[in-house]
This record gives C-alpha cells, sequence and structure tokens, in this order.
DNA sequence: CGGCATCCCTAAAGATACTG
DNA sequence: CAGTATCTTTAGGGATGCCG
C-alpha cells in the first residue's frame, strides 16, 4: 500500500470516493468547501500569512463569529495553519498548508469567474424576469 | 463600449467587481455558485442533457424541493436551459448552456479535489483532534 | 488582539401530500 | 413524469458580553 505512487493514489481514490453518494465522506467535504467563507479566506491567503484582524478587513461583512468558526474548520481540515506569537497582545498568523495551496487555484478560479461572469447573469436573469412578466 | 474585445471586457470586469466586498454583486454571485447542490447539477450534466429524474437519479439525496429549486436558479442565472417536450406524460431535458459549460470545469475540478483529498483531510482531522484530546 | 460563550432569530432545507 | 404547496425542522449566522 505505502508503494502505491501518486498517480495510483490518485486512481485509488477517484474510484473509492463518489461525491454523488450522499453518505460518501467526498459529498460531506465537497459541502463543506463549496461555501463562500471558504472561498473568499482560501484566496485572501493566496499571497501569505495573513493576521486575524487583516483577514477581517479584506473579506468586508464576514462576522468575528463566521470567520473563527471557518478558520477554525479549515485548521482542523488541513487546509490552514494557525500560529501564534505570545506577545502582548497576542499576534495569531494564518497560512495556507501545502493541502490548502493544492485547492487554492479551484477557489481562485470560481472568485475569477464570478467577478467576471456577474454581467452575463444579470442579463440573462434581466431576460428571465421579462418573459415570465410578460408572457407574450 | 460595443466595440470592447473579449479581453477589454475581462479586464473591466476584473477591475469593476470585486467579490470581498459585501455589496458587490460578484460577491452575491459567488455565494451562490458556492453551493453543493450547483457543483453536482452542473457536473452531472457534463455528458450532455439529461432528464429530471435522471439528475435525481445521480445525484443521491437530494430532495425534489432542492433539485427544482436549484434547477431554476440556474435557469434563471442563464447556466442551466430547460426544454419541454409535451407528450404524454410531459418529458423535461436540462443542460448546460454556453454561460454554464464556462462554468463547469471548475465545478469538476472541485468535486475532482474533494474525491481525491479527503482522506487527507481524515488524516488532518484525526491529528487535530488527537492534539486537542490529549494535550501532550 | 484574538478570541470563546451565549442568546436569538431567520432562512434554508427536509418530509409529506397533492396535481397537470 | 415533473413538478407545486405546505408544514416542520435544522442550521447558518448576527449581536452581545466576557476573557487571557
Amino acid at each position: 500500500m505505502t508503494t502505491r505512487t501518486a498517480t495510483q493514489q490518485r486512481e485509488h481514490a477517484r474510484v473509492a470516493y463518489d461525491a454523488y453518494l450522499a453518505t460518501c465522506p467526498a459529498r460531506q467535504l465537497l459541502d463543506r468547501i463549496s461555501d463562500k467563507w471558504v472561498s473568499l479566506l482560501l484566496t485572501a491567503l493566496a499571497d501569505g500569512p495573513q493576521r486575524y484582524s487583516s483577514l477581517s478587513r479584506t473579506i468586508a461583512g464576514v462576522s468575528q463569529k463566521m470567520l473563527t468558526q471557518t478558520l477554525r474548520t479549515l485548521e482542523r481540515d488541513g487546509l490552514v495553519s494557525r500560529s501564534v506569537t505570545p506577545t502582548v497582545p497576542v499576534r495569531v498568523d494564518y497560512a495556507l498548508t501545502p493541502l490548502g495551496v493544492s485547492l487554492l487555484p479551484v477557489m481562485q478560479a470560481i472568485k475569477d469567474w464570478a467577478e467576471t461572469h456577474i454581467e452575463q447573469v444579470t442579463v440573462a436573469r434581466d431576460t428571465y424576469d421579462k418573459r415570465s412578466t410578460s408572457p407574450g
């Protein structure tokens, strides 16, 4: 088992886990990373470690509760590391782990897609709503 | 305005919209596509149009309510098209629009990442929980 | 500064029943 | 088959207050 190559391991995972199955652990993970705070947090950490207060400023509108909660979850899942500098007052830095870095391109792609396609979506919504209102 | 190239338009969008801002439309769109049903639905339509019943079978555990609701939203946002064949009983097919196709690679990447990295995440969780329990 | 604990409330999601 | 309507439950998330 320990002699599997990275490619073999990837193949193994592809066969063993299926996010379409409700009870599959991969489904739960998909659910967890399909979260706006996750994508915003990971992309915010793209350029290097950030302090808690810096993150809360970057990600406008995030409550302290959601920020802490999301950071804890990401830390537990091994995507983000937390390092405390015991000064007074205390300084806490968050950074991406290698696992977090592996997810980063995808998260950036989502954020990018949203920013570059919102105008098309807005047009589509107007068209859809107009169709529904006047059934001409 | 109408003479802008696709590249120029992309540049424009990148500058104009910022998902980090809570009130930005791109943030709402990011929130909307950061949804497990959206990723599962779009990837399910990757290989071509599918009927409603087929989708509900593919995506195990989805309720009619969530399936219909998500499909409606995606249709309104211009990511999915809905075509009705007025037979008895009626037949409804869903397919990706060009806009939906543009998002597909990202959604597939998320689903893939979840399936190929769940084992690493599980290990990370065990490590984290063990650390918390026995403070070595 | 960087949290955690608690209360509270709304919106999202599941279950169930019914329909063109 | 492909939904809609209604009800109930759950979980997301904001506000506040306290602490090392």
